[in-house]
DNA sequence: TTCCAGGGGTAGA
DNA sequence: TCTACCCATGGA
């Protein structure tokens, strides 16, 4: 087994922590938080065709990559891949600084923001939007199941790694035998996830083409509601993953946070209501609702 | 046993 | 556009 290390630079303010954990996806599936050492670690397949372990921890001078592996040293071109694809999750490129102005600006202080609003997110579309469908009419533990046997059942070995593995490729959902899917225990979405990891795995779609900024977010949530599975929560959990901030994705948990403190007394509230909520925070919505420091 | 979960598809108005 | 009904699965 090889260990290798090396710092990629980071901008400050960033809030590692809250980059890694603010949501759930830490806790789903190849990722793994471990709050102790406050170091996310995930299994992942190179491009290379190698499959490694790798995990970050900040330090003051950038974020600390950890990688482990077999065979030889890492090559400079599988570096770059695991900076690239280090970058994408914690969204390093992404200047926050207009949101915490807004911030700024309607709470008064942006004290309590600087750093955040970095949402963890995959290294692929294609692993974000297996997980949305099956965050979809299901309790949270429900999720974790479904995606923890997808990945055990499908993904691939990581050696040296305690029985970690890689998210399983679209070529392997696509290929899986229906007993599979019945272990995954994915219920009436197995269809989905089928359909949409055969429309990649035979090029008929190419679902990392739609993190092009260039495309206007209508056009994206457009595309969304198009692939079955994908209603109108899921495709505004699409677009916050996909860096779109501006629509909300209501769910029987941003109602249980909104109307305790919005609507107090007030069993039901309309999707109406709820959106007045964040009218006013624009292209952040998402983001102000995730972040809104509102007490009950 | 019944209800429901970080909903969505479909049919019918 | 809106509503009723159905959808697998597991936990409460």
């Amino acid at each position: 087994m090889h260990v290798s290390s090396f710092i990629i630079p980071v901008q400050y303010p960033f809030d590692f922590v809250s980059a890694a954990t603010a949501h759930g996806w830490c806790q789903l599936a190849p990722m793994h938080w471990d709050a102790e050492t406050e170091t996310l670690v995930r299994g992942e397949r190179l491009g290379s065709g190698r499959n490694i372990l790798f995990s970050m921890r900040r330090l003051d001078e950038g974020l600390e990559l950890t990688v482990r592996h077999d065979g030889e040293g890492l090559t400079e071109a599988e570096r770059v891949e695991i900076s690239q694809k280090t970058m994408t999750m914690l969204r390093l490129e992404t200047d926050f600084t207009p949101f915490y102005e807004l911030y700024s600006e309607m709470r008064g202080s942006s004290e309590n923001i600087l750093g955040k609003g970095h949402l963890l997110r995959s290294p692929t579309v294609f692993e974000d939007f297996m997980k949305t469908i099956c965050t979809t009419n299901i309790t949270w533990s429900g999720t974790r199941r479904m995606i923890g046997n997808l990945v055990d059942l499908l993904g691939e070995e990581i050696p040296f790694s305690d029985g970690a593995r890689t998210f399983p490729s679209p070529e392997k959902i696509a290929a899986a035998p229906d007993s599979v899917f019945a272990a995954c225990g994915f219920g009436y979405r197995a269809e989905y996830i089928r359909s949409s990891a055969q429309q990649i795995a035979t090029g008929k779609l190419d679902m990392e083409a739609w993190q092009d900024e260039s495309i206007p977010t209508g056009e994206l949530k457009k595309r969304l509601l198009g692939m079955k599975g994908i209603g109108p929560y899921a495709a505004s959990t699409m677009l916050m993953l996909l860096g779109r901030y501006d629509e909300l994705a209501i769910d029987s948990e941003m109602k249980a946070f909104v109307i305790p403190r919005y609507f107090p007394g007030k069993s039901t509230v309309s999707e109406r209501d709820i959106r007045g909520v964040y009218s006013g925070w624009g292209q952040w919505k998402y983001l102000a609702y995730w972040f809104d420091p509102t007490p009950k």
